[in-house]
DNA sequence: GTTAGCACTCGAATAGTTGGAGTGCTAATA
DNA sequence: TATTAGCACTCCAACTATTCGAGTGCTAAC
């Protein structure tokens, strides 16, 4: 593939940036007009025309201007990361109370990030697979109910009734919770393996019915955080963007973000995508290139945090092709910085 | 107000049902066809003519059949609240397993009813005013950090992680937690007061922090739970529905679903209504009838559930004026009941 | 290599045209 | 008196020109 001449890519670039600006395809003539290229338009047009060759800008109809192709928008977006080394744009109003509850600062993340960029944006929950267990407590409710509580790395804490059908003794909770605490505190879920529970159970004695079912929380727990919640705002946003609020368009998209099965095949991508490399944790899907069907007019942007321990998730925007990608990188870069610091903080 | 001949109510539910099923307004030459109504068009226009007069439908443009005004509507659901004794048709498919996560149960609720009816749903998680404290449990996760648990009636239980300055001898938290059930146990929100507070501080000598802390987590507990958590699905159903479909509609119509501000103003508005009447708990607001601006176009019918307690929530439907009425409401019975039964069963 | 000029293309917007569905009214009928 | 047939009228939706302007590609001149 040739190479671009720096005026070519001076063109494209003003393309790009013109029509993030109004959505409206870019004529040769409002190009001459810029400062740095003193040519006329019909000097325009000849790199226009090759640059339309070479695949990068798309004439939508004849008579139109040009609109970047989504080879446009990768070359203009891979510059970007290049430069990334920017300074951090702070994120206003995001008050990161220290909250327990990943969910609560989850939710919040979203919508303010939604309303930062006026696009649709989702993150991910954690996930806790390589999590681990971090603190067991039963405690009688009534004489028929247990409750059992299960704290995981990462300050993920879960609860679950446990059903009696015979009342326990304060000692023999004791006991039972030292039982727990003593074999699977530190343990991930891929440690607790048969072995290790028919041995708590004859520990247990009679009371093996009570390990298996508090066993069932801890997986559940897991397999409940496995599903991998996703949070979701600003899905109406699309609708400020022409080229993707017709009416079928739109209601695939929404349908997509709100049902979010198909956000999760996504974020799946993108976790396998971010694996290898190290550099900045940021994704850029452009149209096509995204796993997604409903998307493929859209561009996907994403960053991937990491808590350690191997725990980690997923914040993204989805917005036109022509989004302001400058913009949504530092955003998404800013909040993953303050993500990571919330667990170290 | 005159009322309505036999005549004119069979013409005008024909009317509405024909409606409810096309979304075309309806001429007199179809209504003219319905084998229990044997006159020729003219004869229904001159009754078509009374009904518009009197301000039961309402003629779109001059050459077109006519379509239900929402006191047609009112009409109509009144007829069919009235004869509501009907058999409950079974809800498929909900699997309400015992999970005390109350969240994934409302969740699924919505989704099933969402799948089941077509339409755009809602459900309000049980607010938990009245409720009382079940059951506090403070355990020491490591040298600096305490979890502690609130359950409430309704079995909703929360956690929260207090950081420690010193850490806590085991006796110690022995004696906290026996301070703390025994001034707690089966207390509301109200009953917690500045004297009961003051005591508690004065019997926790040097604790009294921990004591402030967890009585802090239980306020924030209700008031998290206060701030009424709403689930909602199927937002993208109204795209189904052509006269709710356009863009500036449908941007309204599922920008209020998903920020959920309005709803709850809208559930409140529903509780207040329900708070009176035992009856079948089940409200319709057709049109303006609605506190929300942008559902001025849509039907809201909603049942409001109890768990006992004075615990309730609400759950709802939101649809196009020509809903299926009958089936909703059918669907919204048996949920209110299912719910009603979870908490019993 | 760059530019001016010009014919050409296409889509969006605007303005007619038509046809059908549905009405209201009047006069005839049972 | 209640019902019906007949008819002129209205209005929308769909379709078909027509126009207008923005933008192009090409060619010839600079």
């Amino acid at each position: 593939m040739e190479e671009l001449t720096e005026r070519k890519s001076k063109i494209l670039n003003i393309i790009i940036q013109n029509y993030l600006e109004t959505g409206e395809p870019v004529g040769s003539r409002t190009i001459s007009k810029y400062p740095d290229l003193n040519f006329s338009p019909a000097t325009i047009r000849n790199e226009m025309a090759d640059l339309e060759e070479m695949g990068y800008i798309i004439q939508p109809h004849a008579s139109a201007g040009r609109i970047p192709s989504d080879k446009g928008y990768r070359f203009y977006v891979d510059g970007l990361i290049a430069e990334k080394d920017r300074e951090i744009t702070e994120i206003k109003d995001v008050m990161f109370e220290r909250t327990e509850r990943m969910e609560q600062v989850l939710k919040q993340v979203v919508k303010v990030l939604a309303n930062n960029t006026q696009y649709a944006t989702m993150i991910s929950a954690p996930a806790i697979s390589g999590t681990k267990v971090k603190f067991v407590q039963l405690s009688p409710v009534n004489e028929h109910q247990l409750l059992s509580v299960v704290m995981m790395s990462g300050n993920i804490v879960k609860n679950k009734l446990i059903e009696l059908d015979n009342p326990l003794t304060a000692e023999e909770t004791l006991k039972l919770n030292m039982l727990l605490n003593s074999s699977l505190n530190g343990l991930t879920i891929g440690d607790i393996n048969l072995a290790l529970i028919s041995q708590m159970k004859s520990q247990a004695g009679e009371f093996e019915d009570i390990i298996e079912q508090v066993l069932k929380t801890v997986a559940d727990t897991i397999e409940d955080e496995e599903g991998l919640e996703i949070y979701t705002s600003g899905a109406t946003n699309i609708f400020k963007y022409p080229e993707l609020s017709d009416s079928q368009r739109a209601k695939n998209f929404i349908e997509a973000f709100e049902e979010k099965e198909e956000l999760k095949d996504l974020i799946a991508d993108i976790e396998g995508a971010a694996e290898g490399e190290p550099g900045t944790g940021i994704q850029v899907y452009i149209g096509d290139e995204s796993p997604i069907g409903s998307m493929k007019d859209c561009s996907v942007v994403t960053a991937t945090y990491e808590l350690g321990d191997g725990i980690k998730g997923t914040v993204g925007i989805i917005g036109p092709k022509r989004m302001d990608y400058k913009n949504v990188m530092d955003n998404l870069t800013s909040i993953k910085k303050k993500l990571e610091q919330i667990v170290k903080g």
